[in-house]
RNA sequence: GGAGGGGUGGCAGAGUGGUCGAUUGCGCCGGUCUUGAAAACCGGAGUCCCGCAAGGGACCGGGGGUUCGAAUCCCUCCCCCUCCGCCA
């Protein structure tokens, strides 16, 4: 949530960051329920000084024997004035804030304008897309062919979009969420966590899930809890309502899985792995002084690059213009990887720089030099998201016997198994 | 799930209807002393809101109520602790 003298002293910066946007937001009446707000606050405060004055006239009257009546009955006639502005004032602050809520953050200057992804820039590229002299098959065609995933049975046993990893794609699936861990615990210095994987209403209103993400997220009504879309939630929230005093940066890594309704996106890449209502995920999360974010926000890319380049899986890193920026993010890098079967880039990893967005949100704050309080950064990034590194792991691995050879840097993680052979 | 206890400032911990935004200790900041540090001593400091300011208001887990007046009494919700039950 943004402070709100965003609407008092900067609302046409507002507007054109939410143009930029795209987002449509009467900041206008926001700031009209903001001005009532503060009329009524003035006047029934007013009000509340005299009921004190007088309710401690009362105390001293009483000691000396005095009667009090006529005190009390105007005392008692204040009340009823007051409860009334009170009331007034708090539901014209509730819908203030309610508003505000859904205002999202604002740009970062480094980030190009655009209305939609064909604005987004493409920053670098590593690695070269494998040509090959066999035409290249799906991972569909690979995980059924080398029994690593049964579609048919998760489908059945929950639903479409759920999967089943079987022999060893389970086995690679754990090989490459404790590669990852290992990476970032023993080279990037993340303390590992690893956190509950649904989420109370506070918590996903810190991070800036709600209110507006609700339909996108699986929710178990009877405790009132949400299955986390992302690790970036419980992690973020491990310090919310906090005033840290450990010093910063504070950098956590997290394996979670991930669930996503995928509401409105019926019918989209529906075949695969590609777009699934459960996936597994290694999440890096940052808390950080303001002054450094930006610069943390490249290491964070960096982190999660050095998955992909000890993989050897060709990549390249894009930053999302203004149309493009997530929610709560102020500037955002997507890594997208080469997927030769499906011809595609395939986005794995989204590395943000949140600002004090969430930690204003969440109550995230540090103390700084001078003693004062004040809201931290935060940042999250995947590292990686498992279910698309898995296709292209198979698709760019893949040989012309139907054999799939594994990068050198998981055979320690598989006994040594460096490549995974069709049943004969 | 049942019974009981508890949530107060950065932390610990007093305070059971009136001048309490709150005693005290630790920690923190400044100063004196010291070559420097520690100790000792002196001084300072909560957060938020309204207001140009003077000043005023709110905040003792959240919300509601009783009262002229609530940290203090009542209701309710949340969280923590102890014991019992159940259980991977």
């Amino acid at each position: 949530m943004h402070d709100v003298r965003i609407i008092r002293e900067r609302l046409d910066e507002l507007k054109t960051a939410l143009r930029a946007r795209g987002v449509e937001i009467d900041v206008d009446a926001i700031a009209v329920l903001d001005a009532e707000r503060r009329r009524i606050l003035t006047e029934v405060e007013g009000l509340k000084n005299e009921r004190n004055v007088v309710s401690r006239e009362i105390g001293r009257m009483r000691q000396a024997g005095q009667d009090t009546t006529e005190r009390q009955a105007y005392v008692r006639s204040l009340g009823e004035r007051i409860s009334e502005l009170d009331a007034r004032a708090h539901r014209a602050e509730e819908e203030r804030d309610a508003a505000l809520l859904r205002i999202p953050n604002l740009p970062h200057s480094s980030v190009p304008v655009g209305p939609d992804a064909s604005a987004n820039v493409v920053v670098r590229t590593w690695g070269e897309p494998r040509t090959f002299p066999f035409p290249p098959k799906t991972h569909v065609e690979l995980c059924e062919r080398l029994n690593l995933v049964d579609f048919a049975r998760g489908a059945r046993m929950t639903g479409a979009g759920f999967h089943v990893f079987t022999g060893l794609g389970a086995r690679l699936e754990r090989a490459l969420i404790q590669f990852m861990l290992d990476l970032h615990t023993r080279h990037h210095g993340y303390m590992e966590v690893s956190p509950p994987f649904l989420c109370n209403v506070a918590s996903m209103t810190g991070t800036g899930q709600l209110p507006k993400m609700a339909d996108d997220m699986y929710f178990v009504s009877g405790d009132g809890l949400y299955l986390i879309p992302t690790a970036e939630v419980p992690v973020t929230n491990y310090y919310r309502e906090e005033i840290i005093t450990e010093p910063l940066p504070i950098k956590m890594t997290a394996y979670s899985p991930c669930f996503r309704r995928e509401a409105g996106s019926a019918g989209r890449e529906t075949r695969g792995l590609i777009r699934v209502h459960q996936f597994d995920k290694v999440e890096m999360v940052k808390f950080v002084e303001p002054e450094t974010s930006y610069e943390e926000l490249e290491s964070l890319v960096r982190d999660a690059e050095d998955v992909l380049q000890a993989l050897e899986v060709p990549y390249r890193v894009v930053l999302l213009c203004t149309g493009d920026l997530s929610f709560a993010a102020a500037k955002c890098y997507d890594i997208e990887i080469w997927a030769p079967g499906q011809q595609a880039w395939l986005e794995v990893s989204s590395c943000s720089n949140f600002e004090d967005f969430q930690a204003r949100r969440a109550g995230i704050r540090y103390r700084r030099k001078d003693g004062k309080t004040a809201f931290v950064h935060t940042l999250n990034g995947s590292g990686v998201a498992l279910a698309r590194l898995f296709v292209a792991l198979l698709e760019n691995g893949q040989q012309a016997d139907g054999s799939v050879v594994l990068p050198d840097v998981l055979h320690a993680y598989l006994d040594g198994m460096g490549k995974i052979e069709p049943k004969p």
